[in-house]
DNA sequence: TGCATATATAAGAGTTTGCTTATACAATGG
DNA sequence: CCATTGTATAAGCAAACTCTTATATATGCA
């Protein structure tokens, strides 16, 4: 994994900027308490499927996000093997949980599952 | 001053727009490790005055900076009031320290100091 | 009072961002 | 192998951002 490290500060600042969207936050808090799909995120936010498609791939680009499919799906979750895993946790660790967000989901059935 | 609140989302990611600039996120760390004041910044980065000044009215738009006059000089620094003082405590903990750079101005005779 | 210095503001240009719509690609199931 | 579903990419546009130059404001001092 990775230890506290000393980031540069342009890094930080371009970590930053990605994650100074409300969008992109929301996102990244939710990926740090459940792994999403992408129809999960067009359901959550009222957005368009490529909105959200694209806001994926600044924070997969960033490499704070991995994904994972299955089958249909692609599932997004905060990378642990990031570099600056601690620093994002950091930065999220004030704001408050998403949890209900995903549950809200769940109780509509719009939960995706593939167990 | 504050404690560690929650911090909602919106508000977060516009701090953190904020400080997803390489600039004004090197500024915001000299300015935990010193105050400082424009003519100071103009000579740090290597930019015209007006973009300095427009950086740092960004920072004290956010509420995260404070300026005090003594002077001809407009000494800016960390606002330990703002509500979000700690939340960037965390933001910049893991960043280099950038005292060196003030003390390069020191050596330089280039410091403003109105003691 | 008038000038020099420090800083702020205004206006404009070039770039980047974040959306939209349209389309392409990928996987599954009949 | 075709249709359906989930996701990504492309192109275009409006808004926001960050610089530049020019100018205004504020303070201290001769």
């Amino acid at each position: 994994m990775q230890t506290d490290q000393v980031l540069d500060i342009e890094t930080a600042a371009n970590l930053l900027k990605v994650l100074g969207d409300k969008t992109r936050l929301t996102m990244v808090k939710i990926m740090s308490e459940h792994e999403c799909c992408v129809c999960e995120f067009v359901d959550l936010f009222d957005m368009t499927q490529p909105a959200i498609s694209q806001h994926l791939r600044k924070l997969k680009d960033s490499g704070l996000v991995k994904e994972t499919r299955r089958g249909h799906w692609i599932f997004y979750s905060l990378n642990p093997n990031s570099p600056y895993y601690t620093f994002v946790q950091h930065v999220i660790s004030d704001l408050p949980s998403q949890r209900y967000k995903v549950e809200e989901l769940e109780t509509q059935g719009k939960r995706i599952c593939c167990d």
